[in-house]
DNA sequence: TGTCAACTTTACATCGTGTCAAGCGGCTCG
DNA sequence: CGAGCCGCTTGACACGATGTAAAGTTGACA
């Protein structure tokens, strides 16, 4: 692998990144390789088809953004409810980098089962996060008596949805500030006493 | 408008009700017209186009599950707590009756606008029982002091999306009467003091 | 000089949506 | 009885996007 080809291989990443948080949807594999300056075939010399491509962008942005070391940090909290607060910290302040992304992602679990799977590939991470912080929770003796371990990791994986990001945010116009601060109460309340 | 054709508008739109709500992604319009025993084409002598025709399906589970009567039971609850509790009792009901429909609608919303538009609508309908049942709590003086009336709604509506729906009873497998607890529950937190 | 890798150009297959046009059987109305 | 319309069929086709195939160009490097 010559260092050019990993130089347009970048390109590529990095121009699909634009082109998908630039919040055009239907961004199509001619207007990529146009946005590269390359010829549309030779983008499918690079991945093979729009799916892989979309999941390469995310592990892509992943690694630029280094989401592992963002939740990372909230492994060292001392107390569950400061390693909950730390967590949805960092997730929450990934999401607006990964929603393009996501959108488009989404779009094809319909149609294209590999792109479905790279999706609920990435959410079963987060949800790992999820769990590791209601087991601190529950270690501290503060979960909710009546959630055990896996409907509590459900719940709060629930509520820290892109989804659900996006209908405060995207649809109802909240400020990053007050969505996060909100979904912060909102977990708290969900899980502890 | 003869009664064989309106006879054969209900068939199209009962049959594609059904193959929704069967699970199969993807449902083709030639596949419906199979369904329904008439050719493809005749589907485009009722409805236009896709979009019409899945716009025109939701409207009709409406009338035949006459969603409006049951939210408008939600209405008579003498309290504002009463009022959220049936309200949330109403539409939680009726959303497995209309997922196979939104998911499809909803796959749309990225390629076509008048999709979008209907989704949206139905939407903001529900946004419109929210906002109902958080006046009715603010009226009794019970929400929570740092809340507008705006940003409970959202937050309501958030929480009750049919997206949350999914992935509580679909995704993780939890019964539909354990949401309904659950949510109820978060709800309540969520608003009230 | 020859070869290889990266890329280009052109052309084509496929799939689903939506359009167009001609025809057909049965029903009604004058 | 016959004219005309309605609901539907059949068959063909355009379009847009993805993905495949094959032959040609360019530049670097041994």
């Amino acid at each position: 692998m010559s260092s050019a080809q990993a130089d347009t291989k970048t390109r590529i990443l990095d121009t699909t990144w634009k082109l998908l948080e630039s919040g055009n949807k239907n961004v199509r594999m001619s207007d990529i390789a146009k946005a590269v300056g390359i010829s549309r075939q030779a983008l499918y010399l690079h991945y093979p088809n729009r799916a892989d491509l979309l999941i390469a962008t995310t592990r892509h942005i992943d690694s630029v953004k280094d989401i592992d070391g963002r939740l990372a940090e909230s492994r060292a909290a001392k107390t569950g409810k400061d390693r909950l607060s730390a967590f949805i910290r960092a997730w929450v302040g990934y999401i607006p980098e990964i929603h393009g992304t996501s959108v488009a992602l989404r779009a094809m679990q319909a149609t294209d089962a590999e792109a479905a799977a790279a999706w609920n590939d990435r959410m079963q991470a987060m949800r790992h996060g999820c769990a590791a912080a209601v087991r601190a929770i529950k270690d501290d003796g503060l979960l909710l008596p009546h959630l055990t371990e896996d409907t509590a990791t459900d719940l709060l994986w629930m509520i820290l949805s892109v989804e659900n990001w996006e209908r405060l945010v995207r649809d109802c116009g909240w400020l990053q500030a007050d969505y996060e601060a909100t979904i912060q109460t909102l977990a708290h309340k969900a899980l502890l006493g």
